[in-house]
RNA sequence: GGCCCGUUGGUGAAGUGGUUGAACACACAUGCCUUUCACGCAUGCAUUCAUGGGUUCAAAUCCCGUACGGGUCACCA
């Protein structure tokens, strides 16, 4: 039997040879300096903020030096995949503006972008390496290899399978391992690793720098039992024929840089430029650890949507996580678009941040100052349309008054920022609807005495209000009020002897404020009162 | 346990041997402004760069050790 029969009842079902994907698969038309990236990740339900970041990474380099980013589906773990996965990534990454040269969903040249569609290849590629002797199969079974790991435990010796440890299946015959699949052992194909621990091997981390480790020297899996490569393997093969130049990723992967190294130089590949990124962390009981799905819910970019926690803030935010220095270049390139921004590996933190949701929502609070009342009031509408309809269905209704309420203190140098997220514009817009205005509960005693109360409400819109008043004329009239009614109306005079009067033209603001709105903060009281105007305020007093 | 990475304030960090009296941003505190709140403005917040030693006229910056934190050692990615 040649070693090519024997490789193919190994690897059965192979059409095509190694050759033939290496020659299909040409080298990119692209300039010396364009980076070919990629982001890879697993259909395991919706994103996990650490991807989106390394997705925000990944485009700036490869749009910055006019190279090639594309989204590979990497679901060679059948057991962790979640339905309509696929989608779920696409949809979340696109409502980020995270959109890719190649895709599952566009194609291109160097496809499929799934790689459980991508099983021949890594199939003839293995069968390749069997026939070069490079490959092996391994029959070892859960228990034994649990055996080994408790052996090497106790003789506090290095953990896996590698050298005598692997010894007895390197060493079986071509018989030995045709009768074992003839009685139907199931199998995984092995790396015949060349490496030795003891020699050291340098890598030039683009983020990390200088990195030395100990050649790989184990026999690690590379195709599995149900016939899809593992992680290692399909990375190997498939950044050489997708002609990726630099891999980035989060630096939970520099350990297993030695691996790689290995797995292309036994290819006869040069290995791309690694980038490994510090991960995402968040604090626990004083305690550092990545950021998790499971345990934080701000680690899901689904978060963000429900929240409503805009997406450019969640990329500036990301941004200044990649780059600290991104925070600075904004400030001095107001009207820039973030795609103007040029990244760099060097900028990069070697060490993981921490999560901070305080930095988030500033600028998110920032990002939405600046925006229009009506973006505001689209994007509001938008969000609410999905997870408040009722709120939605009132903003469609009182669509001049919300706008006109979001437009407060507005488009000025020094623009409000009430607002970090489109679920926080609720309560502070409710009150302007006639509809939701039904009734002026409020616990009136802790803002003043029930009699100075009515005192001051009767006066003030009895003699005093005039809805065609300018804001100088209508705070003049308080001013007038105040004086009636023994409150003072110059707080420097107030402040000097509060004794002297029954209070200030902000306690006298705060009743009329409380009366029309029942909240004792609200934006510019004048631009409400024009906004609610006469007979909705008439209705308002009327209530108490 | 082996291998690897990291350690500048509450947080993100600037910093690559001497204009750093350790930038900038967030948070926090105080004050000013002010019809409330928010905004804005001003001031304060690390006598010190995990720690011990070394090199040097000079170190957060270079070297060595130690401690602490993180990652990894799967037929998961």
């Amino acid at each position: 039997m040649t070693r090519e029969e024997y490789a193919s009842i190994l690897v059965p079902n192979i059409t095509h040879t190694r050759k033939y994907y290496e020659e299909l698969y040409k080298k990119r038309d692209l300039k010396e300096d364009a980076m070919v990236v990629r982001i890879g990740p697993s259909p395991t339900g919706s994103v996990h903020i650490g991807t989106l970041y390394q997705a925000i990474v990944a485009k700036r380099f490869a749009s910055q030096t006019n190279g090639v980013c594309f989204l590979r589906i990497e679901d060679t773990d059948q057991k962790r995949e979640v339905e309509d996965g696929v989608n779920l990534i696409l949809n979340s990454l696109a409502k980020y503006d995270i959109g890719f040269d190649e895709s599952p969903l566009e194609g291109g040249e160097y496809g499929p972008y799934i790689q459980s569609e991508r099983k021949e290849i890594y199939g003839a590629f293995v069968k390749d390496l069997i026939e070069k002797d490079l490959a092996y199969p391994s029959f070892i079974t859960e228990e034994e290899k649990k055996s080994i790991t408790e052996a090497q435990t106790k003789s506090k010796g290095r953990i896996g399978y590698f050298g005598p440890w692997a010894a007895k299946e390197r060493a079986l015959s071509i018989e030995e391992v045709l009768n074992k699949i003839k009685d139907g052992i199931p199998y995984v194909i092995r790396l015949k690793s060349n490496g030795d621990f003891e020699n050291k091997i340098v890598v030039e981390d683009c983020i990390k720098g200088r990195v030395e480790f100990p050649e790989n020297d184990m026999d690690i899996v590379i195709l599995k039992r149900d016939g899809l490569p593992t992680y290692h393997f399909a990375h190997a093969v498939d950044d050489f024929l997708m002609h990726t130049t630099h891999v980035t990723r989060g630096d939970e992967w520099l350990s297993s840089v030695p691996i790689h190294i290995e797995l292309f130089k036994t290819l006869g590949y040069e290995p791309p430029k690694y980038a490994h990124l510090a991960t995402i962390q968040k604090e626990e009981d004083g305690h550092r650890r990545k950021i998790s799905k499971r345990k934080d819910p701000e680690a899901n970019v689904l978060y963000y949507s429900e929240k409503g926690i805009p997406v450019d803030a969640v990329k500036i935010y990301l941004m200044t996580l990649a780059n600290s220095n991104f925070e600075e270049w904004m400030i001095e390139n107001p009207n820039s678009k973030l795609e103007e921004f040029t990244m760099e590996f060097k900028k990069m933190s070697t060490s993981g941040a921490l999560f901070d949701m305080e930095k988030l929502l500033n600028i998110a609070r920032n990002y939405l100052s600046k925006i229009s009342a009506k973006e505001m009031y689209e994007e509001t509408l938008l969000w609410a349309e999905k997870y408040d309809k009722e709120f939605a269905d009132m903003l469609k209704e009182e669509k001049e008054i919300a706008i006109a309420t979001l437009n407060i203190e507005r488009e000025s140098q020094k623009p409000r920022k009430d607002f970090a997220m489109y679920s926080e514009v609720k309560n502070g817009v409710w009150y302007m609807f006639k509809e939701w205005f039904t009734n002026n509960e409020y616990e009136w005693q802790k803002i003043n005495d029930l009699e100075n109360i009515k005192e001051i409400l009767n006066t003030y819109f009895k003699e005093y209000y005039d809805e065609t008043d300018t804001e100088e004329e209508w705070f003049n009239k308080v001013k007038l009020c105040c004086d009636k009614l023994g409150y003072a109306s110059n707080m420097k005079e107030y402040k000097q002897n509060p004794d002297a009067y029954k209070g200030n033209v902000a306690d006298v603001s705060t009743v009329i404020r409380v009366a029309l709105t029942t909240k004792s903060k609200t934006p510019n009281l004048y631009d409400i009162m024009k906004i609610l105007g006469k007979e909705e305020i008439k209705r308002r007093i009327e209530l108490i």
